[in-house]
RNA sequence: GCUCCCAUCGUCUAGCGGUCAGGACGGGACCCUUUCAAGGUCCAGACAGGGGUUCGACUCCCCUUGGGAGCACCA
């Protein structure tokens, strides 16, 4: 910690910033990652972070999409202070709810010019786009039902099913700003008549979104900067309908690896999937905020530090890539962090699931409180946690092949490995206390006895008391697996080691 | 095709006209060591190219190249 906190938010107003998703499907890294920072900087600056669901494409909305959303907002610790499930002043949180709200906006469109009624059907467009293409032209609604007469096109509008357009000026150019990358300006020109009402009479995401920020006063527009070419028609909306406009800030995407888009492949993995691979959320937190966003040399930051620290304005503008290898790193620093009591917790329950059907329920507690110190160093993800340990539960384990025992030191030496083992049990039956210390010590001057390299002899004690080659450290493992079962483990593996060496 | 955005080690980044261009992940070496980790020390590794501006450019401007996005009755 540098001491060298950040300016605390002082200075800065509180801002409104919300969280848009539409219910789609589940959020990956990318998107996920825009909701971070809005949070952050409503945290930053005591402002409040909403979620609003934008849910005005019927079609596509997906079932259950709203809970896994807001479920990951909460597994991530992204808590909002206004949304669809606690309403707050600005409500309702669901576009869907807020019809009226826009037909209203578009009624004063239309009255205004500023929109007209489009009675284009697909096939009409779809020839235009055609013939575009054919022509090289850039494709865009050239306008065609602009000219119709307000009176006939509102005659017209009472049986035909029609689309409400934005009339977009001719001429001159639309200038925004973005917090973070300043002035773009753009032709008139180059923008078309975009629809604002579809013929379902729900809005298109650009009215949409422009009647709900302004209607729920947000100050800040967080978003991926695939939406950058349309943010002259969002200005031209704000500005027709006299609203003030909010500050843009428009986030660079997430990269996959080997470049290019983001792929399941690639770890744009659902927020969810990642809590079932391991990770811890305070780590995702910290390292989705940390890509594409620094902070002088840290890199590791509590939450709260992120809180004091984050200012908005910072954000870099590169795409970043994805680095799976450095949010598994990332993690095992948060793994070693956990306080002991609270990572076997969270190892219980793990191995609540992961563990073989045939060990009893729940799991014993103190066990897994006297194994966790010994693994804590060594994971990166919870995921790698039940293989590294479910011997200790194992009750009975069949020694390993001989083979696995006879490599390097003790190759081709099958009789000497067993009387090794042999007489590693007979001292394990005496040491007193049966603890890691006095455990180690007496195994220490066996090997001298043996005139063995204490690797080469705690290698096969490893093998048979664990049943692999690397393991939790040995002695304390001993100690936890227990006298008796140590014992017997040895002597299996000693049998069975005389048995290959017996002609 | 048109419009827009971006450009420092392999990756994430610091830099905000004068630095030996710093840190982190990953990689390599060594130390520690009962395996595996963790930890420690050290090493390799970048300003895409070309023009300007300036006493001086990674830093400011332009062009090229390269990457990305958008051009729907999807968001």
């Amino acid at each position: 910690m540098t001491g060298s906190a950040g300016t605390g938010g002082a200075g800065e107003r509180p801002a409104r910033v919300r969280y848009a998703p539409s219910p789609t499907g589940d959020p990956h890294v990318g998107n996920i990652r825009t909701a971070v920072w809005a949070w952050l900087h409503a945290r930053h600056t005591g402002g409040q972070f909403i979620v609003r669901i934008e849910d005005t494409d019927q079609a596509r909305k997906i079932e259950g999409s709203v809970e896994r959303i807001l479920g990951s907002l909460e597994w991530l610790g992204l808590d909002w202070d206004e949304g669809p499930d606690i309403g707050g002043p600005f409500g309702p949180y669901v576009q869907s709810e807020r019809l009226p709200l826009y037909h209203e906006a578009v009624e004063r469109l239309l009255a205004s010019r500023d929109a007209y009624r489009c009675f284009c059907t697909a096939e009409e467009l779809d020839a235009m786009r055609e013939r575009q293409r054919a022509e090289k032209r850039p494709p865009g609604y050239e306008g065609k039902c602009r000219a119709i007469p307000p009176t006939e096109a509102e005659e017209r509008a009472k049986s035909e099913p029609h689309v409400i357009r934005f009339a977009v000026p001719d001429e001159g150019t639309t200038v925004c700003h973005d917090l973070l990358r300043g002035r773009i300006e753009v032709e008139n020109s180059t923008l078309d008549d975009f629809v604002i009402l579809k013929s379902d009479r729900y809005p298109t995401y650009h009215l949409a979104h422009v009647v709900d920020d302004h209607a729920m006063e947000i100050t800040h527009v967080t978003r991926g900067d695939e939406w950058i070419p349309s943010m002259p028609r969002h200005c031209l909306l704000f500005d027709a309908l006299g609203y003030e406009r909010p500050i843009f800030v428009h986030t660079s995407i997430i990269l996959a690896p080997g470049g290019g888009k983001l792929s399941k492949r690639h770890g744009a993995k659902s927020m969810l999937e990642y809590a079932e691979d391991g990770y811890l959320p305070d780590a995702v937190f910290n390292f989705l905020c940390i890509t594409g966003w620094g902070y002088g040399d840290e890199t590791v930051m509590s939450r709260q530090q992120l809180i004091d620290v984050f200012e908005i304005e910072n954000i870099g503008l590169n795409p970043a890539t994805f680095d799976m290898e450095k949010l598994t790193w990332m993690n095992g620093v948060y793994i070693r962090q956990t306080p002991v009591e609270e990572l076997s917790e969270m190892i219980a329950r793990r191995l609540e699931v992961e563990l073989p059907p045939d060990v009893p329920r729940p799991v014993d507690r103190a066990l897994v409180e006297a194994v966790t110190p010994l693994i804590q160093e060594r994971i990166q993800t919870l995921a790698e946690v039940t293989p590294l340990i479910d011997f200790f539960w194992q009750s009975e384990i069949a020694p390993p092949p001989p083979e696995e025992f006879l490599q390097k030191r003790w190759k081709d030496r099958a009789s000497d490995a067993a009387s090794a083992l042999e007489r590693v049990a007979a001292a394990t039956e005496e040491v007193e206390p049966f603890e890691a210390g006095p455990l180690e010590e007496r195994m220490r001057s066996l090997c001298e006895e043996l005139e063995v390299k204490a690797g080469d002899l705690f290698t096969l004690i490893r093998i048979a008391v664990t049943g692999r080659r690397v393991s939790p450290p040995l002695f304390e493992s001993m100690e936890i697996v227990g006298r008796g079962v140590c014992v017997d483990r040895l002597r299996a593996a000693s049998a069975s080691l005389a048995a290959v060496s017996a002609p």
